[in-house]
DNA sequence: AGCACGCCGACT
DNA sequence: GTCGGCGTGCTC
């Protein structure tokens, strides 16, 4: 053991001589998980053992980083000349608690990668910086932040003294815990149920009272499921425990914080991405501590410490966005389901639309099935209407029919919504006399026209890059290049033309690129600043527009023939949730849909508004088919220069993976271009794993995944694996 | 993933 | 003569 080096590297720590000396007989070794890509946990030394959980700063390679203590062991997995030691213990936060690692540690083996993929990122980015530690406590407050401007360092500094405060940090947790402070003059029981929301809650607190299990809460769209989950998380809170609340899209949150607040007072924290590092790092302290009751937040708050936690919700099961789609591509549903039963705590997951994955368990069972088959303020349903395009004659997108509604409600004074999910002013342009096409330099798609205030930009929605529109053609020089199809822009620019007394309104991912001009323009609409919103999937989602008393939809047939097979799945989905905005407050709403294909399963099943069917009709084909939820999928994915190395390497994975014992039990299917092949000049490839059973198919992944690095050395950029894929 | 080292082309 | 291109190799 290098005695000279335990001297010589205390720097960050600077310890008494006689504790050094101590220290050098009694070292140890930490199992350090650190996030980079690599496979396993580091050894450095120390002059003691150190909890799990505990943050540390170490020095991997040539540089700095945060890394968190996993295990303690008494010698090295490594030979000892390469262990270097622990540069300090970062202990401005009590260490990590045991549920919360056993949580990281499922997802990180479930999702096959390493702990510290998980357990670093998850922090509040303040957490993980090594430069952001000062020594500082950070109880109450914006901590340390010692990488910023030295302002703020010194203002941290200065806390730091008078703070003691922050040496009592272990114990606030539970000093909050013995006094959950609910203000009594709040604490009203809110409107009236309904008899179906009355039975719902009593099947929601028999699993209170059951103190585990998860519960499906299929409600159709205004049916009243938020007034349920308030009524919950009020009983939970007087338990004293905790309510983690989440919720699909951060635009969802400020609508539901007010609802929360008023209800339940300010015991609440929100946590999402669009936070600043100070917010979201007290948010998240308030809730570790538990001086928060309910913990609001998007799928990465599910990774937040809650030390009394008694209940979660996942509000919109069914939404994609719970699927990260970047790094650790982990299913925020499915973590909370996970989490709950952990912890021996209900979940509750409420739709209008549930997965299929959820709506079998809730056939079969497993989950507890609670419905609200009516809306709660006695409205009826929207009726819904298929507007056949196949014969109608179209003005810039739009049948006579449904301008016809537009002008009608207008008219009367009432809010319409057109949905198109399609961002930008027209998908494509294009050249009239030669077959040139706006395509992205590096992409395989088309760049796309946006017109953001008159101006004209192309822009490719894969990589970003962006490029003026030229003036004639870039082959054949005629000036006559023309916007084909159309986006959210243009329908905009169209409704102010052909409705010159309305006041449009378009709510797109641009329009709400900026910070707080999503909740301006959803406030203007919530408050009947509009007549006709325009918008995409954004505002399909949980809002409650009083007037709105119209839904037209463009463009549905688009995802009709996808290629995936969870399409018809999402349409209905989609359809069913943007047709849920209408007519919330009022009878007389309509939604009306047009399409080519009026007769498809999707559109009928709409038009009932009949969930059941449709799922029973989706579920039966996903059986027949052996799809999930009657399969568990793994999708190997590559990114190389040419797709051909791509894919050779992928038909290497394959034929190692049909050599090996495990591969009993496994389909491997054939790999295959994505179908966007090249996005910012990489051309990525895919191959499907899929097994009947969940187990074969992460043991064939267990043993495959190790060797593969060596299979793409020096052919692939980058592999990947990503379990239970939502796009295929 | 970073971040080094390491060998071959166009510039102050 | 150097700055710098990114190939490959390592990180407890």
């Amino acid at each position: 053991m290098p005695l000279k080096r335990a001297t010589g590297a205390a720097s960050g720590t600077p310890a008494p001589a006689a504790e050094t000396v101590s220290a050098v007989a009694s070292r140890v070794y930490l199992a350090v998980a650190l996030d980079v890509p690599l496979p396993g946990l580091f050894d450095y030394s120390h002059d003691r053992p150190v909890p799990p959980g505990v943050r540390v700063r170490v020095m991997f390679g040539r540089r700095a980083m945060v890394g968190m203590v996993w295990a303690v062991r008494d010698a090295p997995g490594v030979a000892a000349e390469r262990v270097r030691p622990i540069e300090a213990v970062l202990d401005d936060v009590p260490p990590m608690p045991a549920d919360w690692l056993r949580l990281a540690e499922f997802a990180a083996h479930y999702y096959h990668r390493p702990l510290g993929e998980v357990l670093l990122p998850v922090l509040p980015p303040s957490l993980r910086r090594p430069g952001a530690y000062t020594g500082a406590r950070s109880a109450g407050g914006p901590v340390c932040r010692a990488d910023r401007r030295p302002g703020t360092s010194r203002a941290a500094r200065k806390r730091k003294g008078g703070a003691d405060a922050g040496a009592v940090d272990a114990a606030a947790g539970e000093n909050a815990a013995a006094c959950p402070a609910p203000d009594p003059a709040r604490d009203g029981e809110g409107p009236v149920l309904t008899a179906a929301q009355a039975c719902a809650l009593e099947g929601l607190q028999d699993l209170l009272a059951a103190g585990s299990g998860v519960a499906l809460l299929h409600g159709v769209t205004g049916s009243g499921k938020t007034e349920l989950y308030l009524r919950l998380a009020r009983r939970v809170r007087a338990a004293g425990r905790q309510v983690l609340l989440l919720v699909p899209e951060i635009n969802l949150t400020p609508q539901l914080e007010h609802s929360v607040r008023a209800r339940l007072g300010d015991r609440l924290a929100v946590i999402h991405s669009r936070l600043s590092e100070g917010d979201r790092l007290r948010a998240w302290l308030r809730a570790s501590r538990g001086q928060a009751d309910i913990l609001l937040g998007t799928r990465l708050a599910l990774f937040t410490p809650l030390p009394r936690l008694g209940l979660i919700v996942v509000d919109e099961e069914h939404d994609a966005s719970y699927k990260q789609q970047d790094g650790l591509r982990y299913s925020a549903r499915d973590l909370a389901v996970w989490r709950g039963h952990d912890l021996k705590i209900p979940v509750v997951l409420g739709s209008a639309t549930p997965s299929l994955e959820t709506w079998r368990h809730a056939q079969e069972g497993g989950y507890r099935l609670l419905s609200l088959p009516e809306r709660a303020q006695a409205q009826p349903l929207p009726e819904i209407r298929l507007v056949d395009t196949r014969r109608a004659r179209l003005e810039q997108g739009f049948t006579p029919q449904l301008l016809d509604a537009l002008e009608a409600r207008l008219a009367q004074g009432g809010q319409s919504l057109v949905f198109i999910n399609r961002r930008g002013y027209a998908p494509v342009l294009r050249c009239a006399s030669c077959a040139w096409v706006s395509q992205c330099r590096r992409c395989t798609a088309h760049m796309v026209l946006h017109r953001p205030g008159g101006r004209h930009v192309l822009q490719c929605h894969h990589c970003g890059d962006a490029m003026p529109v030229p003036r004639a053609c870039p082959e054949c020089g005629d000036p006559d290049i023309q916007p084909m199809g159309r986006g959210t822009q243009r329908v905009e620019e169209f409704l102010a033309e052909r409705f010159p007394g309305a006041r449009v309104l378009r709510i797109d991912a641009d329009a709400t690129r900026l910070k707080g001009s999503a909740e301006a323009l959803f406030a203007r609409a919530h408050a009947g600043e509009a007549d006709i919103l325009v918008g995409t999937q954004m505002v399909s989602k949980g809002h409650d527009f009083a007037r709105l008393g119209l839904v037209g939809v463009l463009n549905a047939d688009a995802m009709l023939f996808s290629q995936d097979f969870r399409a018809p799945e999402r349409l209905f989905a989609q359809l069913m949730q943007v047709a849920g905005r209408a007519g919330r407050r009022q009878g007389g709403a309509e939604v009306m849909v047009q399409t080519d294909y009026p007769d498809q399963a999707v559109y009928q099943a709409l038009l009932r508004h009949d969930y059941q069917r449709f799922a029973a009709h989706c579920l039966e084909e996903r059986r027949d088919l052996g799809l999930p939820p009657f399969s568990s999928q793994a999708l190997l994915t590559a990114q190389a220069d040419r797709v051909r190395d791509a894919l050779d390497f992928l038909e290497a994975a394959r034929a190692r993976a049909r050599a090996l014992p495990e591969a009993a039990g496994v389909r491997v299917h054939d790999p295959v271009p994505l179908r966007i092949v090249r996005v910012a000049r990489v051309e990525r490839a895919q191959l499907l794993f899929e097994s009947d059973g969940r187990g074969a198919l992460h043991r064939l992944l267990r043993a495959l995944l190790p060797g593969l690095d060596e299979l793409a050395r020096g052919v692939v950029q980058h592999w990947g694996i990503e379990i239970d894929p939502q796009e295929i």
